[in-house]
DNA sequence: AAAAAGCCTTGACATTTGTCAATGAAAAGG
DNA sequence: CCTTTTCATTGACAAATGTCAAGGCTTTTT
């Protein structure tokens, strides 16, 4: 338990065994069945969740029951909804496993409690919110700039593994697409080779 | 000079006049006249900026010489190409400043230094990314999920001074949306009243 | 003051994307 | 093994958005 997360960890800040330890004492492991929920929209956020198996997804649903599908999150990974994690409001945001899953949460107590004793684990999350904010603006700059095609062409290319183990739909939802729209385009780059 | 930045760093962690003093011999103030660039796409992007007066945009521009603006930054706000300026990677976005601005920049090589001697700083730093990231991924979520008329009226509800003072085809370029459609919205808008 | 450039709007038309409905194939569940 | 659900595709049509061109108004520049 626990291996991806401190590898990923150690990537970004190396540990010493005992700082190991004990943030060990601070992480909660859980096990999520495909379809369950993490998080439902209206409750509030109590952990961020890091993948160490399976597959997860953040979405919203807009008032024609069409789902958005926020983020997704495999192996060495993190999900969350971060804005109601460190206000404690209730969270706009569905997270729910589309494969069996292996998580390692970390509560808000004991994140407040790790900032105020670990250095480390602030460069830590320093590290981990810079990437995923840096990702988010590249993903933004695909949605406004780029035709359909070329953000999924580049959607499959940056994310290969996610690409083939989540069905089209979804991908479709991600990009603000209808799966039938990312259906023709699919078709029309077929057809062109 | 560096009023706002630290009324805006006290807000996110207090700091002692001391502390002040420390951080502020890594500051560099820089004037800008409108028109003028910050940052060309192509070039390393040297510093962050604070904005202590004026407006700034990044925007990139695609193949077909269309300019897609990826963020606006007016007093008080923060703006950057942050991947080139950690990976020291040539920059993607373009910045300039849309009225004559005044900043304070943070070189990297004083962001390292700070990051390893001023502990607070990094608890700024950490701070600010986390609130970029949650405006973020509610710009996305919007993006993704809904029509462009209520993207507007949300863009005009949360950033009233933007949408006053930032010419509306930039507004477009900033929904991802051509100065065409944008004003045809806010024309139907008007019409339902 | 005149000229130039920037900005917003509008019309006509093209392209893209969405909606609704139906189908068949594959996967999941009992 | 059979049934049900999920998924991807396709067609016909509607709605949204983009493109191109023009005009008028304002601001900037000379």
């Amino acid at each position: 338990m626990y291996e991806l997360f401190f590898q990923k960890f150690n990537e970004k800040v190396p540990l010493t065994l005992e700082e190991q330890e004990q943030i060990k004492t601070y992480l909660t492991p859980k096990k999520l069945r495909k379809r369950q929920y993490l998080l439902q929209d209206g409750d509030v956020c109590k952990s961020i969740a890091f993948v160490e198996k399976g597959a997860l997804r953040a979405y919203t649903v807009d008032e024609n029951m069409n789902e958005h599908i926020i983020q997704f999150a495999i192996e060495g990974w993190t999900i969350s909804d971060l804005f109601s994690y460190l206000t404690a409001e209730p969270a706009t945001y569905t997270i729910d496993a589309l494969e069996d899953a292996e998580l390692v949460l970390i509560t808000r107590a004991a994140h407040d409690e790790l900032l105020k004793t670990q250095p480390k684990y602030e460069t830590y999350i320093r590290l981990l919110i810079t990437g995923a904010y840096i990702a988010l603006q590249r993903r933004l700059t695909s949605n406004i700039s780029l035709p359909a095609e070329e953000r999924y062409t580049r959607f499959t290319e940056t994310y290969p593994d996610i690409a083939q183990r989540v069905p089209q739909h979804m991908i479709a939802s991600y990009m603000g697409l209808t799966p039938e729209t990312l259906s023709r385009v699919r078709k029309k780059m077929a057809e062109r080779r």
